[in-house]
DNA sequence: CGAGAGTCGGGTAATTTGGGGC
DNA sequence: ATTGTCCAAATTACCCGACTCT
């Protein structure tokens, strides 16, 4: 039962980064604690990811044009 | 389990698409710098290379092969 | 509460990176 | 011009036990 239209964002877990970026959920955890990336704790301790932050992360540049010089 | 519907591309590691090509993990990077061949860095730096585009260059470009001369 | 899967935290081996020389 | 190999440093992957999440 979950329907509250709050502004949530869309948040990944550590195997869904790591599946993405094709690396152990564990090296996530040390980006995360390196700084690199922004990290949303659980009241348990566990990590959450933001999937837009993942994404600029995963191209570079979220801002990619097909006709850009 | 999670249910979170993001899609990700499959990667490859350079050690997996040398193997693929039979040559060093070296080589794979050199390609990779002579832009050869894309190359996605995660965030320690690593590169990881596209399932689907060393795919195309190991059966030449096509993606599909559906007989074989 | 009970059960299963995932995540956390620490430590070590394997892999990857970048440059130079043949 | 391209590939394989050497050196040192950095990053990543796997193992174990305990906790958290659904």
């Amino acid at each position: 039962m979950n329907a509250h239209p709050v502004d949530a964002e869309p948040l990944l877990t550590p195997s869904e980064v790591a599946t993405l970026f094709r690396v152990d959920p564990k090296t996530v955890t040390r980006w995360a604690k390196a700084g690199k990336l922004s990290s949303i704790r659980t009241l348990g301790g566990h990590r959450r990811y933001r999937e837009s932050e993942v994404r600029e992360l995963l191209n570079g540049i979220p801002q990619q044009r097909p006709s850009d010089g």
